[in-house]
DNA sequence: GAGAAAAGAGCACGATCGGTCACCTTGGTC
DNA sequence: GACCAAGGTGACCGATCGTGCTCTTTTCTC
């Protein structure tokens, strides 16, 4: 059993990396198994059904996603500097997590947005809470407190910032990205600090 | 010849449904046949391997975009109307082409973004032009002109927001998606004009 | 209307896909 | 050290993948 939790282990890593580069739903049970020093039949000793393993991949994703990104600012209390902490590793974290293929949340979203299932249900679920969770953090940067509607538009915008870098770091291979990205998160706390 | 051009650009129409549902890495050559009601190895008549389709596919697929976003705004003289005439095209474009889909270059550039070859060489040159255009645009917008980093940024926060309101409007399923973009991006159009 | 070229059908190929089954080997427990 | 379950192998299944081949039908041109 505790042989077993161990491969487990390395199947999910693996397959996470092979998702992140060829997409969740292309990954090759095949080449998966062979990566990871194993026969094919051997991972469904782990793995009931390949749907399984990449639900599976999703969670112990989204679980390292909380761990890094906002683990380090719920140490903080509520307030700019925790939305800058979480603003900063959310990029840091787009660019490290499986740095060849780049941030596996992201486009899974694209993958998966119109498939339904539960992948889709689980990923949509934890995105939802997650723009809640930003949503709560402008509500209290300010004093009086955020309308529900300027501190949803505020994670709005922060959350595309995410997207944006996202797309100009890799796609368009833009050296820029992140300072562009970081230049208009700070843009948009200032001017939300001072209340526009 | 009249038949076959009819034929092909009714394989790239269906191409361009499956790639935009399924992920343009992922369209089965099969099932685009028997939809447009070909036999497979009639395809091949019409584009001598996969790669080639999905490499029309993309092109006339960043015709219609042109043809559908820019080509109204082009009629207008720089500046905000103009500005804001592509945004709300731009908007519209990603909800109504290929509606069940969703747009098919914002998928196509996350699936794109790790795999190197024609398909992602064209994507990306494209979309580094479409930002210059906008980044041009911007600069349109004030007298003094902006500098190229603020232009820059305007476009970027332009294009995160397209990105945002996709995310929001099909993983997420927000009804409000739309109106988050658009107040977004006004704020960004009035602080712009402003001169901040 | 003859002839050539284009459009398309049908079949088969090798590879790969996810998945099953029977069998063997290892590791942990009493 | 016996035992049994967990971990892992290899062969194999049916389906599907992209693609090449030969052959027939349609369509355009003169």
């Amino acid at each position: 059993m505790r042989k077993g939790e161990a491969t487990r282990a390395r199947i999910l890593q693996e397959a996470a990396r092979q998702a992140a580069v060829r997409g969740l739903s292309v990954v090759s049970l095949n080449d998966v198994a062979e990566a990871v020093g194993l026969s094919k039949s051997g991972l469904f000793k782990h793995f009931e059904s390949k749907e399984a393993m990449q639900l599976a991949v999703l969670e112990t994703t989204l679980e390292r996603f909380t761990a890094f990104v906002w683990a380090p600012a719920a140490e903080l209390p509520p307030g700019r500097a925790r939305l800058e902490t979480i603003f900063e590793r959310w990029l840091t974290w787009s660019e490290v997590e499986n740095a060849e293929g780049g941030c596996l949340l992201m486009s899974a979203g694209a993958e998966l947005d119109d498939q339904p299932g539960p992948l889709r249900d689980l990923l949509q679920a934890q995105q939802r809470r997650w723009l809640r969770t930003l949503q709560r953090e402008f509500t209290a940067l300010t004093d009086p407190p955020l309308s529900d509607r300027q501190a949803r538009l505020a994670a709005f915008q922060m959350k595309s910032f995410v997207f944006g870098h996202n797309d100009n770091r890799r796609l368009l291979e833009d050296a820029d990205a992140r300072a562009l990205a970081e230049a208009a998160f700070h843009d948009l706390l200032d001017r939300t600090a001072r209340g526009d």
